[in-house]
DNA sequence: ATGTATGTTGCCAA
DNA sequence: ATTGGCAACATACA
């Protein structure tokens, strides 16, 4: 589910949020989720805060006060919130973290259980990421960068390209979708058949396009970021997600949903060919 | 009811 | 080396 938008909501409603005390107490119900042993996670998180939250694509890093971070990705549906010490979860809830002299605690929630917590020295946060040979973020490449990873692809098309997080990071089915509309350009087109003036201007729209969708607070449904305030308004704004069937904004001819790379794709048969 | 689709990513094999 | 397919899991909806 959680995209570039919404992981940068969620990271700044957890800044906002998150008890600045101590870790008090670890509680797992499903202890998969944490890819180290479950001993090892609770000493690791037992007496420390949580001091500082960062992102790259849809990866969070919770930099803990002991000089370990803590790397969380949702996948497609995980959840993390700050609740009542007291609230009890449902059967989806797997791992509750609570603090020191705090009425709050943090929980995380995850119906298909495809979201994972991972422990690493903090300074090896590059190392990680270097690891997994993922691309600079979507907010952060440069052109010539976009560029140059869309020339390496051999047959690609450019919406299994956009989706590739060693090409960029943070984009994910929805976004690509909605970027394309924007550009008029088919998500069928060769990736390597892009000019550095065209990934240019994509780059441009990706970049509006992401600002558009944080400044709703993302776009999935209020359910993804329960518990708080913010209901995720993107969704007004989309003009191919989901709209199968429905006019395209700017031509009126029907959107149409078809399956490139394995993944539903929405787009305009006029205005993107 | 049975099959299909769902926001992600890593592993597998062609 | 690249790329597409599938699995990991649970749910909603034709």
């Amino acid at each position: 589910m959680p995209e570039l938008p919404e992981v940068e909501s969620i990271i700044r409603q957890l800044r906002k949020t998150v008890p600045a005390q101590s870790i008090k107490k670890v509680v797992g119900h499903y202890k998969p989720i944490v890819k180290a042993p479950w001993r090892t996670f609770v000493a690791a998180l037992a007496g420390q805060r949580i001091e500082t939250f960062s992102r790259h694509g849809k990866y969070m890093f919770w930099q803990l006060s002991s000089g370990t971070t803590l790397v969380v990705h949702l996948r497609m549906t995980g959840q993390v919130m700050v609740v009542a010490r007291d609230h009890s979860g449902d059967a989806h809830t797997h791992l509750e973290i609570f603090f020191a002299n705090s009425p709050q605690k943090l929980i995380y929630r995850d119906v298909r259980k495809f979201g994972h917590f991972e422990l690493i020295p903090t300074p090896s946060i590059p190392e990680y990421l270097r690891a997994r040979k993922l691309a600079p973020d979507a907010l952060v490449i440069t052109p010539a960068e976009l560029y140059q990873q869309l020339q390496r692809k051999k047959t690609a098309r450019l919406k299994a390209a956009l989706l590739d997080q060693r090409v960029i990071a943070g984009l994910g089915n929805i976004y690509v979708d909605e970027v394309l509309i924007r550009e008029k350009r088919s998500p069928q087109l060769p990736a390597v058949q892009l000019t550095a003036v065209q990934v240019k201007r994509l780059l441009k729209t990706i970049h509006k396009v992401l600002a558009e969708a944080i400044a709703a607070c993302g776009t999935t449904l209020s359910d993804y970021i329960y518990g708080y305030k913010l209901a995720g308004e993107f969704q007004l704004q989309l003009r191919a997600y989901g709209q199968t069937g429905k006019p395209c904004y700017r031509c009126g001819t029907k959107i149409r949903k078809t399956t490139i790379a394995g993944r539903g794709t929405h787009y305009c048969p006029k205005c993107q060919g």
